[in-house]
DNA sequence: GCCAACGTTGGC
DNA sequence: GCCAACGTTGGC
């Protein structure tokens, strides 16, 4: 089997992104259809960027600084690690100095919407479940933006997202991929 | 608005 | 390299 075989082969893994609905919403994705999840500046986030997250990857889209915070939808990666274009625009709130054309420093990656949940998964139902006891999510104080979950934790919130799944566009709600 | 947690900066 | 000061994140 070739390489990028495997690779296509891989375990799907599932992440956290957390996002300020204030700044980019759920709602926000499903108008855009596909976004570059750029800005992200905080090195353990860039590196799992960088390095881990691959094309078909699961991503529950949390609301932060919200309340209640909330798990609003359910999205996939559709292209893997480039160079953030942010770092490089004056304009660009996210601009870094530091970085070079040629040598940078941040990374984004695409995501799409895949469906919303409604009503979202609440941060107080997640607490909830003693399978997410000790996950990073949960953790006090932690300030990852970017956030994977081990194939336990994904299981047990799809498990509570599965149901509250809606299709986007008045679409019928997409069919349950492998191990949904 | 408060504040705990954590990352970054900069003086030494 | 240490560490105090400061800024940011993000739950409450």
């Amino acid at each position: 089997m070739s390489a990028t075989r495997r690779a296509a082969r891989r375990r799907r893994r599932s992440w956290i992104f957390k996002s300020e609905p204030s700044v980019y919403s759920f709602a926000d994705l499903v108008r855009d259809g596909r976004t570059l999840w750029e800005g992200v500046r905080n090195h353990q986030a860039r590196n799992f960027l960088r390095d881990e997250v691959a094309v078909g990857d699961e991503v529950f889209f949390y609301h932060s600084s919200v309340s209640p915070p909330v798990i609003a939808g359910l999205a996939r990666v559709v292209e893997a690690a480039y160079p953030d274009p942010t770092q490089f625009d004056p304009a660009s709130p996210y601009h870094d100095p530091r970085a070079l054309p040629g040598a940078p420093i941040w990374y984004a990656v695409d995501i799409a919407p895949v469906a919303a949940v409604a009503p979202p998964v609440r941060r107080d139902e997640l607490k909830g479940l003693a399978a997410l006891a000790d996950s990073l999510l949960l953790k006090r104080g932690c300030r990852l933006s970017i956030l994977p979950l081990t194939a336990a934790e994904g299981r047990v919130i799809t498990r509570l997202v599965r149901p509250r799944l809606v299709g986007l566009g008045g679409r019928a709600r997409p069919r349950p991929g492998p191990g949904m």
